[in-house]
DNA sequence: AAGCGCATGTAAAGGGTTACATGATTGC
DNA sequence: GCAATCATGTAACCCTTTACATGCGCTT
């Protein structure tokens, strides 16, 4: 149900066909939320269906260009202003480390240090990402959304390097 | 199919009956991947299905205690030890935060809040959790799982701290 | 005009949660 | 004996991905 307002929300910045979003998706939420594009025109339809969103006339390719409504502002914001959002999170890169008692040292290591690597390209991305944009309320709130990823990346990059164990 | 093989690194550990592992898996995991009863039972028959666990007689309330066979060692290990996990993650609490920039700094600052305190609040709870147990391989590779938890929602707790707009 | 990448979509399968259902023990 | 809780399981639904399908537009 999260993708949906979260479509939501990117309308609510500019008008976007589902290609346009799905790039828009990728770009601002990558970090937070994975969406391949089937999942996206299936919502945008439903979305369009519950009149959250309104398309154009039909452009090239039978392009939509779709636009958020007064109700679909209306659910965005409830959506934004409610209490206790959803906490759950999921780390599969994480997932085998309560298991890594089963290998060798070595083994240990070798994990660990790819792992370190890997954060550690996302965390620099998202770094530069964070000291982007210009002064607009959306620029704002993405620089927020990249300083919390790359702090995050930060965190799991330091703790592989430190964890590793010695030679 | 990461939950599958969660529980055959469960049962590498000691054997267990269903809800058994369903404890085990919100103790151990919980902090990375939720996984709910229905889940680890539908699992747990298709990997016994597969040769991966065998049931023990039925004990009392039809209770299956499972144990891991050769091939689910098999198995885990070769999971364990294939390069590149898979690097996909999902953290719900933080979707609202590209689309702040429709609150007032005001609502802004409340969601930041309550979620500052969440996060500090589990924060803690790995911290003490990364300084507990004993020497045994599991609990050295459980500490190692806590204190990631313990740095990323720190990192989380400290960035929605300071992310909070002036009064 | 041919080929490639852009853009949109659909179908089917897989993963996961919610809600329901039920029997077995424990505590009173 | 009764209530509460433990423990196991199932069915239906929703969410998400993978794979397939197709047509348009641009470049050469």
């Amino acid at each position: 149900m999260s993708v949906r307002h979260c479509l939501l929300g990117l309308l609510a910045s500019e008008p976007g066909s589902g290609y346009d979003l799905t790039r828009r998706f990728e770009e601002v939420l990558g970090a937070i939320r994975p969406a391949r594009h089937p999942q996206i025109y299936g919502e945008l339809t439903r979305l369009a269906d519950d009149g959250l969103i309104a398309a154009e006339a039909e452009g090239p390719r039978r392009r939509k260009e779709y636009r958020i409504t007064d109700a679909g502002m209306a659910e965005l914001r409830r959506w934004l202003t409610e209490s206790g959002s959803d906490h759950t999170i999921r780390l599969d890169p994480l997932l085998r480390t309560p298991f890594l008692w089963l290998l060798s040292p070595a083994e240990v290591r070798a994990h660990l240090t790819e792992e370190a690597d890997h954060y550690r390209g996302l965390a620099v991305r998202y770094r530069h990402l964070a000291a982007a944009g210009d002064d607009s309320p959306q620029s704002c709130a993405a620089r927020l959304t990249a300083e919390a990823a790359a702090r995050l990346y930060e965190a799991l990059a330091d703790w592989a390097r430190d964890s590793r164990p010695g030679t």
